[in-house]
DNA sequence: ACTCTATTTGAACAACGGTCAATTAATGGA
DNA sequence: TCCATTAATTGACCGTTGTTCAAATAGAGT
């Protein structure tokens, strides 16, 4: 998996062929399915794992400093998303963007537990200020802004910070 | 190419084969390559042709009521382009989503153009009102909304009518 | 009829994901 | 130590894909 990962981090799941993958360890490509039912299993596991490092992320920034000011707290966790999504477009892609039947039925519902972490994070920071449909929305636009840049991939994230922070800025007003 | 696009429009880029084009058409699937360079050119010539009608609809739009609310115009513009999006994923897909080195060579500053027609729109309706990074913002919000359920097709513009609105209307506080 | 170009054909290629019977390695008990 | 059972690996093989290309055909103009 750590090969895989390593390959996949540098190429992309459509770039990365499992003959690939095989000859990086040294083994026969056919011996990667006794291990993985297919491509988008093996690939999935490794997304999924990753992912937990945006959950600790953002229980972090809620964890910290429980008197904090709001608004800042609520900046850093809607600019927590963008910065991992964009540090990890391959990943991103995977979760959100990829469209593979294989990968569909492997992904089962991790995005929509991802999306609840949001959630909860940003009803825990805002009560019932914020209705759904705006949390909703706030994902939305906070998705639009990684899934684009996730088609750049040459632009890092210190490229787009000052971008980032904009957009945040702006979808902050519309919390008011 | 309207057979390619027929086909097309139901199965998506990935899912439509060369030689199911050519064999819809009663031709071998060798010829299509004396006409189109690769694949990747036979889809991005149906996709550019189609977006005109998103420019169509935003022109359309701009030029009507002369006079008419500002705020309900730049409302239709927006919702018009999440529309066009949802009503088009396979298009849409192509244009913003799709990551295939033969496509964005083909592309080539086409998405730019569909973002500049939007930009200038916003320009037209609120003047300097609004600076380009908030335009930026805002086209990323539209972006993401259209791109999440670009992956889920079997929802029709009308299942999630409500749902754009809302998201219109959030993003629209964002302008005061 | 002939020539030149436009078009079509289908075999061929390399690469892919995936399968599977055969083989080899590892393990644990007698 | 031997053996039986399981775990793991191999590589040939399949079907499919996008793409190429020499050869064949069709069409148009003279």
């Amino acid at each position: 998996m750590e090969t895989a990962r390593d390959l996949f981090v540098l190429e992309g799941y459509q770039h990365v062929t499992m003959r690939q993958v095989a000859k990086s360890l040294g083994y026969s490509h056919g011996s990667l399915y006794y291990h993985f039912k297919n491509k988008a299993e093996l690939f999935y596991s490794l997304v999924v794992k990753d992912f937990g490092l945006l959950n600790e992320t953002l229980d972090k920034i809620l964890n910290e400093d429980k008197d904090a000011d709001v608004e800042n707290k609520l900046k850093r966790i809607l600019l927590g998303y963008i910065e991992f999504g964009i540090r990890h477009p391959n990943h991103y892609r995977i979760m959100f963007l990829i469209q593979d039947d294989d990968l569909q039925n492997a992904l089962q519902q991790e995005p929509n537990l991802t999306y609840e972490k949001l959630a909860s994070a940003l009803h825990t920071l805002c009560g019932s200020k914020v209705t759904p449909m705006i949390v909703w929305s706030l994902f939305l636009s906070l998705h639009g802004f990684v899934a684009h840049y996730c088609g750049h991939p040459e632009q890092t994230y210190e490229d787009v910070k000052g971008m980032a922070e904009a957009h945040v800025s702006f979808l902050m007003k519309g919390l008011h």
